[in-house]
Parts: C-alpha cells; structure tokens; sequence
DNA sequence: TACATTTCTTATCTTAAGTCAATGAATCGT
DNA sequence: ACGATTCATTGACTTAAGATAAGAAATGTA
C-alpha cells in the first residue's frame, strides 16, 4: 500500500495486515495531468480521492461563472455529496491544477468492506468525524471573517497556494471578484508600507 | 427509548433490541427553559444534543458581538468540533431561543458503546456522515449566495425561523447587519410591489 | 394602562465590493 | 523571437454593506 495513505491511516486506527491488503484491493494510484477534469457536473460518481501530490481545485458553474471552493491538497480527501449519495448529481466540478497522484477509491465498495472488516468501519467513522471537523472550521472561517481577513489567514496558512494558483481562482476563493482581491492587496501593501 | 430518535435511527440502520437498550442508558432525555445556555466558550463538554424540540442556536462572541451561526431545530444533532476533540475548548456557544427537549449523550462513552456494540459504530458513521452532507450543502449554500438570495432561502426553506426569531439574530445568520436586514427587506418589498 | 426595554426601521455618511473598460505584464505555442 | 492569449492592475462609476444616531414599533412588566 502507498506510504502514505498507510501513515496516514495508522495516525487515526491501528490496522492488521489482512485489512492493509483490503484496503489496497479497492484503492488504485492513479496520475492525471495538470488540467485535467476528474469530474462534472451532473455525473454520478461515488469515487472517492486522497490527495497524494499535486492540487485538486472544485469549483461551480453559476451563469457561466466559475465559483472555486476548495483546494484539496496532500493528505486531503476529496469526498463531496455524491460520492456518498448516489441519487444525488454532482452540482460541482473537481480540476486538477497541476500534475496530481492520488489514490481512487469506490465508496460503494467500502460498505462491502465494511461488513468484512469492522475495523476499517471505524476506521472510516474516525475520518469521517476528521473530514467533518476541518469542514466546520472551514465554515467558521468563512462566516466569521471578512474577504481582507480571508486572504490574509491564506498567506500565513497555506502560502503555497498563492504561488501556485492564478490569482483570479484565490480571489474566487475568498468570495470577490479578481478586481476586489487586487485592490484588497493593494490596501495591504500601502498599509504595510505605513 | 424516544420515539422520535428511534424512528430516527431506524431510517439510517436497522438496530436490535439489545442495541436500543444500549443507546437507552448512554442518552437522556433533558428539558431546558429559553434563554438556557448550554455550552459556553472555553468551555470543553463532550455533550452531544439531538433536539426533540424547540431552537437551539450557536453563536461566537467577536469583539463583543454575537455572530449566530445555526439554528438547530427538530431532529437535527448539535455537534461541534470540541464534542469529539475535548483537547479544544469550545469556540462559540449554545443557547435555547425557546423552551427546548433535547437528548444528551456523551460521546466519550460513545466510543465504548461502538466496541460493544460495532452495529452502533456503523449507526454512528453513517450518522457523521449525513451530518457531515447537511453541513456541506449548507457551506455550499453560504459560499455561492449573496446575503439577499440567503435570505430569500431562508423564507422559502425555513419560514418559522423567521416568525419564532427576533430579526437581528436572523441577520447576523445571513451574514449582515440588523440594518442592512431591514434594508434587504425593503428592497425585496418594493420589487414584488412592482 | 403606563412605563421601560427591546427590536426594527430610517437617514446620513463612509467604506468596500461589483461592473465595465482599458492597459500592462506574464505566459504559451508555434 | 513573435504574436496571441491569458492574467493582473487601474480607473470611473454603480451598488450595497458597515457605522452611527435617532426615532418608531413591538413587547414585556409593574
């Protein structure tokens, strides 16, 4: 099994060797080139994916608009509404933004492993209790904070986004158009500068 | 056990007798008057809520204002981020609008209950994750809208909140002022009115 | 009922975001 | 290296939100 993913998963739960192999069985490493769409709206897919390099950006089509959501990157899971519920159409799209490994799994596949390996059940609650957990801090970031304050909580956390993401995708990020976040940057250097 | 949990449960995993008895002894079944509050910041309670009845709304303390973030009502779980990680002291609170029925349990016991009992586990992870669903539709909702069409959400989706809550609580909900509330308001009154 | 408190609205002013258009800068492909 | 495209900045203007203050409406209470 990748490095990884093992590590990571040993982190939250102690696994036996039989359920490493089973969970190696339904996982495969895969690499998609920068620019690729790995998912579009209105597809039914239950694939799930861990991040192993490169970055994952999801974003939504409003009146031709693209509205970025999230960057997924190293030791990120991408799991969104229709991994899980199959009725339910994917209502975004997920693009590689550079050249990306990740590790695929079928959700659908999981009950099944489920039922064989109690263990990996929760395994799997634990993260999903994790997923959940970054997702409301994310939540609590987004409402409680303005688009200045948003930006600047980016540069001091995830510093490597802005060098790697065109601006006009941050800036959609953070809830303003392009023109909002080059002035919100403007207004932050002056103030810098005294 | 309550009915209301119980039929609950039922929709997300068949449970046995002996199941039911188990969840019995680990929730109780609480009565609070309005203006309770059950969860202070800084405070680190591993309580999780399922309201039976009543409003229950979360809110941070920024700079000497409430930003209310959620209202929970009717069959919805109150958990946040310091119920499942005590090594983080709560960041908002918890405050009954109304007189509310609630069912507490603690989920540092749950994780017992889960090795007795791993078909509760399964309960549980099914249950985090449609948790975890709910609060992606509602990121999704808030990160896509301007403040006018959350509030137009909000009348078509959640009408009673609008009647049982005072108006500046609902503002801050959406993300704005009292002020700009009203404002809003009237904005939306002119356009029907033609 | 009358008073007090809380909540909502209105008005004015300031600040910042959206929109549109134009211009520079950087990047890409051939 | 060249032009073509994409991306970032700037300016002018419009729209809406924040702040502050004042008053109206609603609610609670003695």
């Amino acid at each position: 099994m990748d490095d990884k993913l093992l590590k990571y998963f040993l982190k939250i739960q102690p696994l036996l060797e039989n359920e490493i192999a089973a969970i190696d069985e339904t996982m495969v490493t895969k690499h998609f080139k920068k620019g690729t769409v790995l998912l579009k709206e209105g597809e039914t897919s239950t694939d799930a994916y861990f991040v192993l390099d490169g970055i994952i950006r999801q974003y939504y089509l409003i009146d031709g608009e693209e509205k970025t959501t999230e960057f997924f990157v190293d030791e990120q899971w991408v799991v969104s509404l229709n991994t899980i519920n199959l009725n339910s159409p994917s209502t975004h799209y997920l693009e590689c933004c550079t050249d990306c490994s990740v590790l695929m799994g079928d959700s659908e596949k999981g009950e099944d492993l489920y039922t064989k390996h109690p263990n990996l059940g929760t395994l799997s609650r634990k993260l999903m209790t994790n997923v959940f957990l970054e997702q409301q801090i994310k939540l609590e970031a987004f409402t409680l904070n303005t688009p200045t304050v948003r930006y600047q909580n980016l540069m001091a956390t995830r510093p490597d986004l802005l060098q790697r993401i065109p601006q006009y995708q941050i800036a959609s990020y953070i809830g303003v158009t392009p023109e909002s976040l080059s002035r919100i940057r403007k207004r932050l250097l002056e103030k810098s500068n005294k």
